[in-house]
DNA sequence: CAAATACGCATC
DNA sequence: ATGCGTATTTGA
């Protein structure tokens, strides 16, 4: 037989990948790039993905290792999403295995056999109408006359068994099949809504064919999803599948109804709720073509689509869509590479555009389609400054405030209360000699919860109990100072004894359920005062709420960040966007120190879309994406000044790389700590690398991960590349 | 002098 | 990354 060996791609950070000897009598024929392996590598057990084959290898025949098993017989990466893989790796620095790695679901990347997806279902394969003796085989035969087809655990979920199952099947009347469920179709769709002119214009300029981005910047309630219905209709109708990718929060089982009621195709949601499994039969459905349509959060980007024809992106400017830890990719980025390598277009939707997005389109790299009216008779909501300068505040809310909450109340409607901030409060201390829970590991104060009582680290997760007594001083009453959700909650209940509070935050909804649960509350009930932080602000609409009030806008408006006030006004005008409908109108109340803020008020008297052409403006001066390209070398260590000592020892070696380069122009900030040093228990640093040419700045990183890769550095200083970074936080 | 820890290095 | 061999430190 003749010599070969297997290149494979494997989970691990090195920049290349590995040869091996084919498992005992396979032939060459056998190995095709994407199909998995399983190999022993350093004395581990590890999945990873046949890159090809080849005559020899650079490595010494005895060092050669067998791999141990061929886990496929098919590719499970084709070699479009194969090349993507290497885009990825080398756009990001992140090696090809690790890519590879992200991109399979849970079960294959251990090494899962593609048929464990496959569940046991029940087949009807007769029409006769048999004369059963059983009232239970009755009863499951009946289940078969309304459906065709039953997987196994839902049936015996049900109360069946498996006798009675089996003896369905000696009648002849049902088959046993391994296979993946079906995807749910909705056997009545649901007809399309009237668009209006706007809505019909921007659907008659979205391209079917072909690669071509459009930025849809409709406001709240304009109608944006109307639009991705009726054309993920068209390209439907032509065969094609729709991959629509939604931020983390605004999965809810709402959006994907208003989907599956559209469409009498199978629609396949991929979100956190799913278990490994389910997320592996989502993933094959989706390979083998069953399902039409596949809504996913972040990772859904990757999910093989044989015949996709578009790509929706809805609230695009979602920071979710970035990961922000370990391969630290953009899945809106993303999708437009993957777009243009299949030549489909991409449809990026939101009220209030990322400014990279915006900058795009007003260039004309994208399409621009504008939605202003709102759809129906709606009107927007009155949205107001209310100035706290010098104002007595009773628990936070300034007397009209208070006033008008009463008013909505005794209306009938309900009010919602914005405060981004989990917990009772935000600091604890002793107003007797100063002191502050402050965490051990962070340079943070511990936020003080009420219920369970404890204290909380929100940036390390370490918790601990409430002192019964300052342990400075001994002096017996701590005092809670600031105001967290928990708190207004309690305060709330105590001004208006005669309405519900609900509060909303990840501590009082537990589950996707409970979410929900609350949702119908809500929509169902009366007049009540809601209270929440941004889970408030995303996915779901309210309705009955006719009244906004946002607690602490200031907040966000002195950000350290450059994108602070750019992702503020976003949040202001997400919960804004959550109230009134059509023949009630909302009204918003926004609570501020800085009724002057001149960037605020420009928000409020002239719109989003007004702020970010300041906003862009201001980023042009100052030479920040999108003008440049961004991207950030961090470092932390358990040692204050190693960080930064590595950091310096980069800074001078791309100096000195610069100088024989003198034409590859990108400038360096830094290193200097993070805004927060020390966060759980490790000191951080950043060094920031601008370039206006991406082709410039990327070759200085791929000369910057070379060098870092051949420091010998101590087990404890680690570093990260972080490419188009969200923060520089 | 053994055990614990740190460092360097290869991983096919 | 991770595990292993070798050098180095710790400590009873």
């Amino acid at each position: 037989m003749p010599f070969f060996v297997v290149d494979v791609a494997l989970p691990v950070p090195l920049q290349r990948s590995f040869d091996y000897l084919p498992a005992a009598n396979d032939e060459r024929r056998h190995y095709r790039p994407g199909q998995r392996v399983r190999v022993n590598f350093a004395n581990q057990l590890l999945t990873g993905v046949v890159l090809g084959t080849r005559d020899q290898s650079d490595v010494a025949r005895d060092k050669l290792k067998p791999l141990l098993q061929r886990l496929d017989d098919e590719p499970v990466i084709d070699a479009e999403t194969l090349t993507l893989s290497e885009w990825l790796a080398h756009y990001y620095h992140h090696s090809q295995g690790e890519v590879l790695d992200l991109m399979l679901p849970a079960m294959l990347r251990r090494g899962s056999h593609l048929s464990e997806a496959e569940e046991r279902h029940w087949h009807k394969c007769s029409e006769q109408p048999p004369s059963l003796r059983g009232s239970k085989q009755q009863a499951l035969w009946q289940r078969f006359e309304q459906q065709a087809y039953w997987p196994h655990s839902e049936l015996t979920a049900a109360g069946f068994s498996l006798a009675q199952l089996q003896r369905l099947a000696e009648l002849g009347l049902i088959v046993e099949q391994q296979q993946v469920p079906l995807p749910a179709i909705n056997a009545e769709p649901q007809a399309p809504l009237t668009l209006n002119e706007q809505q019909q214009s921007a659907l008659d300029q979205l391209d079917e064919h072909g690669f071509s981005v459009a930025l849809l910047e409709g406001v709240t309630g304009s109608g944006k999803t109307e639009v991705y219905l009726q054309w993920m209709q068209r390209l439907l109708d032509e065969q094609r599948q729709v991959l629509v990718l939604v931020p983390e929060i605004g999965l809810t089982p709402q959006t994907l109804k208003r989907f599956r009621q559209r469409f009498a195709v199978p629609v396949v949601a991929l979100h956190s709720g799913l278990n490994d499994r389910e997320r592996l039969q989502g993933w094959c459905s989706a390979k083998d073509g069953s399902a039409r349509i596949v809504i996913g959060t972040r990772s859904a980007v990757f999910t093989p689509m044989p015949e996709l024809g578009a790509i929706i992106i809805d609230e695009e400017h979602d920071a979710s869509f970035k990961q922000q830890d370990g391969l630290r990719y953009s899945a809106r980025d993303f999708a437009i590479v993957r777009a243009h390598q299949r030549q489909i277009p991409v449809l990026l939707g939101s009220a209030t555009p990322s400014l990279e997005s915006l900058h795009n389109a007003l260039t004309g790299k994208y399409r621009h389609l504008k939605l202003t009216q709102r759809a129906g008779n709606a009107k927007a909501p009155g949205m107001k400054l209310h100035s706290i300068l010098h104002q007595p505040l009773t628990a936070g809310f300034a007397q009209p405030v208070l006033q008008r909450m009463q008013a909505t109340l005794q209306a009938g409607q309900q009010v919602l209360v914005f405060l981004n901030r989990r917990g009772y409060a935000p600091l604890l201390a002793c107003r007797q000699c100063g002191w502050s829970a402050d965490c051990r590991r962070c340079d943070a104060r511990m936020t003080l919860h009420a219920w369970p009582r404890h204290l909380h680290c929100h940036h390390c997760d370490h918790q601990q109990a409430v002192p019964a007594v300052c342990p400075s001083c001994q002096h017996p009453e701590l005092e809670a100072i600031g105001q967290g959700t928990e708190k207004a909650e309690q305060q709330l209940l105590t001004l208006f004894p005669d309405w519900p509070v609900r509060r909303v935050d990840r501590d009082s909804v537990r589950g996707k359920q409970a979410f929900d649960q609350l949702y119908d509350d809500i929509h169902d009930g009366g007049p009540c005062i809601l209270v929440g932080t941004q889970m408030l602000a995303k996915g779901h609409h309210f309705p009955d709420v006719t009244l906004v009030v946002v607690l602490d806008a200031d907040a966000g408006l002195f950000s350290a960040d450059f994108r602070g006030m750019e992702h503020s006004a976003q949040l202001i005008l997400q919960v804004a966007g959550r109230a009134g409908r059509a023949e009630m109108p909302g009204e918003v109340w926004i609570q501020t120190l800085y009724a002057d803020h001149p960037q605020l008020n420009l928000l409020l008297d002239n719109g989003y879309h007004a702020l970010a052409l300041s906003l862009l403006q201001e980023r042009q001066q100052r030479q920040l994406p999108p003008y440049t390209h961004l991207a950030l070398l961090r470092a932390e260590s358990e040692d204050r000044h190693q960080a930064e000592q590595l950091l310096q020892q980069c800074r001078q070696h791309i100096q000195h790389w610069q100088r024989q380069h003198p034409r590859v122009r990108v400038s360096l900030v830094g290193p200097f700590p993070a805004i927060m040093e020390r966060r759980n228990g490790r000191f951080r640093q950043q060094l920031q690398l601008h370039g206006a040419e991406r082709s410039a700045l990327h070759r200085i990183l791929h000369q910057l991960r070379h060098f870092l890769q051949q420091q010998r550095l101590p087990r404890n200083l680690r570093w990260h590349l972080d490419i188009d970074p969200i923060d520089t936080l």
